[in-house]
DNA sequence: TCTGGGGTCCTAGGACCC
DNA sequence: TCTGGGGTCCTAGGACCC
């Protein structure tokens, strides 16, 4: 085992709200919350909008009288401007160090593996470097955290935006024992990567508290725990109470290596495209325009990763929140064979499952498709005895809609009637910042 | 009434992440 | 009135095999 392994977490202080301030300065100290689609939940807050007590995931309909009290300001999400800061972000950081040794974990979390730098760097210095980088290349405040596994680097980054002792950057490798056990007994055994809600009821449970508790425990004793569950047919069975994912971050917190970085981008396992609507929809036409759409974005991932995807499952469900509705919700998964990319044949299988799992008469709130059994397209082995071919014509199409996509906008050429955006019915999104990076009409004009 | 002992593979669902 | 979306990994249990 490798002891003198060192790793960093560069996460973008209150990612969305930053940014959006950026952009329009007025909003600087003023309480601000970013939306999740359809204006539905907070999703990010700016510091003092985390002063005012407001939760992530907090229902916006809920701090409507909050909002007027405090003057709190409510953006709807703007993800074409969060994803090229972010894309800037990384680019910084790739700038400063090897960028093999970077790997971006998150829209605005990024891993740097800097095992290799101790011997040169002082690695609180290089990640105060990394801070000034970023903030006079692109405006935004980063927090560093560094220690020895994945898992030591994020708390220690979590360490660094609580405590503004550190600077912006906190460092295990230069922390004594007393210290990190002092630290890590002060500190909510929920705040570690990988341990969440459920998890955390357990622990506390058998008296695991703090993350110092935590990184105490026996992780094979904890292994070997179980706890009841009931199964779907209501029978009572016991069931492992923590996995190996536990385990492992013991190990981590305790600092052993578990996580490497992450480096090459895998082609993804599953693709979700789905939307809730603004309003609720009883009609079958309008899920299958809305499913339309979700396969088209879909597709287009799946062709960014030359991939093609073996199932297809719809689903449809209704609004779990409405307790005076009747509830309905379903899904319908179809094999595809030869696997495909093939946006029509797509298409056709998402409307053919709709026309399984739909009745009228539900107030659906809800829809979207999965894509998995996704493999790559180069490998695909068409079945001998099979009479299909690997369509020729299919692929040749799909090749010329992605050409005039990438020359004209993607909603140029679309299957069927989809509109050029979601239909109003579809989605609210009502106070959204101008594409200030993506539109050459509203790049913002310096006086 | 009694009725083995292993394996592997697949899938649904849970838990977690941001 | 109004409650997000897109991912990953792990486990249990069933089906199947010899």
């Amino acid at each position: 085992m490798r002891t003198d392994r060192a790793f960093a977490l560069c996460d973008i202080n209150n990612a969305y709200a930053s940014m959006e301030t950026l952009f329009n300065p007025s909003l600087r100290d003023r309480p601000l919350v970013v939306l999740s689609n359809n204006d539905g939940c907070v999703v990010a807050r700016s510091a003092s909008a985390k002063k005012l007590g407001i939760k992530m995931g907090a229902p916006w309909f809920e701090l409507k009288e909050l909002a007027k009290a405090h003057d709190i300001v409510a953006l709807s999400s703007n993800y074409v401007l969060y994803g090229e800061m972010s894309r800037r972000f990384v680019a910084v950081l790739e700038s400063c160090v090897c960028p093999d040794d970077v790997e971006q974990y998150s829209i605005d979390e990024v891993f740097i593996d800097l095992s290799s730098y101790q011997a040169l760097h002082d690695l609180t210095e290089l990640g105060k470097t990394l801070r000034d980088r970023v903030a006079g290349h692109i405006g935004l405040q980063i927090c560093v955290g560094i220690g020895q596994s994945k898992t030591r680097a994020k708390l220690a980054n979590h360490w660094a935006k609580k405590h503004a002792q550190f600077g912006g950057v906190c460092n295990f490798l230069e922390m004594d024992q007393a210290t990190v056990d002092r630290r890590m007994a002060r500190t909510e055994v929920g705040e570690v990567w990988n341990v969440g809600r459920k998890q955390v009821k357990k622990l506390n449970s058998l008296g695991i508290a703090s993350v110092l508790d935590l990184a105490q425990a026996d992780p094979d004793e904890l292994l070997h725990r179980s706890s009841e569950m009931t199964d779907r047919n209501g029978r009572v069975r016991n069931q492992k109470a923590f996995s190996v994912v536990m385990a492992r971050t013991i190990r981590e917190l305790r600092g052993e290596t578990c996580y490497e970085l992450e480096k090459d981008k895998k082609p993804r396992k599953q693709i979700i495209s789905s939307r809730s609507f603004g309003e609720l929809v009883t009609q079958r036409e309008p899920i299958e325009q809305a499913l339309r759409y979700y396969v088209a974005n879909a597709v287009r991932k799946l062709m960014d990763d030359r991939s093609v995807a073996g199932t297809i499952t719809v689903f449809i469900h209704t609004n779990r929140f409405r307790t005076q509705d009747q509830q309905y919700s379903n899904h319908c998964t179809i094999d595809i064979d030869p696997p495909t990319n093939d946006l029509i044949e797509l298409t056709k299988m998402a409307i053919f499952g709709l026309s399984r799992i739909f009745y009228p008469n539900f107030n659906y709130k809800k829809a979207g498709i999965i894509l998995s059994d996704i493999q790559p397209q180069s490998g695909l082995n068409l079945d001998l005895f099979s009479d299909q071919v690997w369509d020729e014509k299919a692929e040749r199409l799909m090749t010329a809609m992605a050409a005039v996509a990438a020359k004209f906008g993607r909603d140029t050429v679309k299957i069927g009637n989809v509109d050029h955006k979601l239909p109003d019915w579809e989605r609210k999104s009502e106070n959204q910042s101008p594409l200030y990076l993506a539109d050459i009409d509203q790049v913002p004009i310096v006086y």
